[in-house]
DNA sequence: AAGCACTTTAGAATCGTTCTAATATATTGA
DNA sequence: TCAATATATTAGAACGATTCTAAAGTGCTT
């Protein structure tokens, strides 16, 4: 299947070997439209009653701290109570929807150019990133 | 001394007793000119160096989950490694300085008023904070 | 001052995450 | 191909931040 080509190349191309376990959690993470915003235990749960593989607890932060590392997914801050982890690693911004938890992307067109006012000097901006949070009316 | 007085007064207005605990806590979150950001072991710190009190750690987290719950700080999120508590209870942005760890606080002057283009049906605004990362050059 | 409510405290418990070290698997190259 | 070597997985222990428990202390009301 060319997916799982696919994972394998991408696994390799940074050193890491194509083990299942990484090539599951590869399929949870990346063999979708959309981008996945998810917390270790989402993913666990879709490892285990979709895909119904088993994999350690170790073994799957372990993948996703490499996965950060080689700059496939990123984590994102939300909240203090849960750790987010982002399939889109591009500099974007997110509605937090804290009625329903639901978080989703939103793109530099839905949001006006971001111009910082502020100067600089002797500073490198790594990133800008808006949070919107929302509630059901 | 007024500044007691104020905090007696900020405490008993919520429904909170002015403890030793809690008025030693005001002093080192509130008797400033600036904003403060901590993390609890900051004031933890604090508590013990500069104003050579102390106070169990059972109570420093009590303590500042009141003063969240009454609004006289909130909790921000740079990344899952801290938590951070802020003095600056309204709606404002950061400059996170990666190289320093600094964090301060940013004006609505000094970035352009920021227009979401998206339309939110059915959705109320709560929030829409910006974060920039910065390293030193 | 007595009585009651609230607060503080030490230490235990909890929970997410990382570490350890034994076992298993993948890769290399003779 | 198949041993040797490197890398990965695993269960369970350890860790660290935070919360809980329940006993002792303090503040408020009358
Ligand atoms: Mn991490
Ligand atoms: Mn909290
Ligand atoms: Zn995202
Ligand atoms: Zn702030």
């Amino acid at each position: 299947m060319s997916i799982i080509r696919n994972f394998d190349k991408k696994l390799r191309s940074v050193g890491l070997r194509p083990t299942r376990q990484r090539l599951d959690i590869c399929e949870v993470l990346f063999d979708r439209k959309e981008t996945f915003h998810f917390t270790i235990d989402d993913l666990r749960k879709i490892l285990k009653t979709k895909l119904h593989t088993k994999i350690s607890i170790a073994t799957i932060y372990n993948t996703i701290n490499s996965f950060k590392h080689k700059g496939y997914i990123k984590e994102i801050s939300l909240n203090s109570e849960k750790t987010y982890f982002d399939t889109n690693v591009t500099n974007h911004h997110h509605f937090y929807n804290e009625t329903t938890n639901e978080l989703i992307d939103f793109h530099d067109s839905d949001v006006e150019q971001l111009k910082l006012r502020k100067n600089l000097p002797g500073k490198k901006i790594k990133s800008i990133e808006v949070l919107v949070k929302v509630a059901n009316k």
